[in-house]
DNA sequence: ACTGTCTACGTAGACAGACTATGTAATGGT
DNA sequence: ACCATTACATAGTCTGTCTACGTAGACAGT
């Protein structure tokens, strides 16, 4: 069964996101929804209608800035770049996603 | 800062009761949930209003029944109990969540 | 020129599921 | 009598991801 797509967890696209931001620099959201597609090697797939909303709320809570700018293919897209509020939020996300995965994966492992 | 509680994941929570009722047969529904409480060492607390939503849910899909007892402190009590069907679907359900979360970690660690 | 396809951004609406808050009822302690 | 605790349950809110759709410009082929 080569289509066992998942559905990424509520709340860990935001960590996706800012964790793709702070390892590449600056990116539109295409090239965010591919790197992680590719990173996860197709486990996760970030649809548009998830991704887009996600970085406008990004944008309102002070966690990413946006310009726009012209891609190597020569079509308008909008650059996204960490803040450095969003780079905290990023330390925040990844050390409340290991506490609570540890915490699941005791349940899981418990006799 | 001792007050650190976490949501549950949104869909983790069919995993954590399958689990805790494999381990321990036959439960109520606080002992469900105190037994979560307690694995995870506090991190994750299952509050009322998910829990028992989440178990009717359960009942409807066939994962679980439940017959009316009698606790030891002589109180009225519903019990649930795995069904072979809810056996099979906590392996989905920890095979699906280990390939997220793998997916997810490749990302965090990616450099 | 026209048409289709690709890239890229964005919105609308549906839906699942966890939360808060509240309500029921029965037991046991003071 | 009163109140806390156990235990189950529902209503309503909210977040967030999904599907589906719409917009628009760039480029290739005819």
């Amino acid at each position: 069964m080569p289509d066992a797509r998942d559905e990424i967890p509520p709340g860990t696209l935001y960590l996706l996101i800012l964790k793709t931001l702070a390892r590449n620099g600056e990116l539109h959201g295409f090239e965010i929804a591919n790197s992680i597609q590719q990173t996860t090697e197709d486990v996760l797939q970030v649809e548009e209608g998830s991704l887009y909303p996600a970085l406008q709320r990004m944008l309102i809570r002070g966690w990413v800035t946006a310009k726009w700018g012209t891609t190597a293919g020569n079509r308008r897209a909008r650059y996204y770049q960490l803040t450095p509020a969003g780079r905290k939020q990023l330390g925040v996300e990844i050390s409340q996603f290991e506490r609570v995965m540890g915490a699941i994966a005791r349940v899981i492992e418990a006799t």
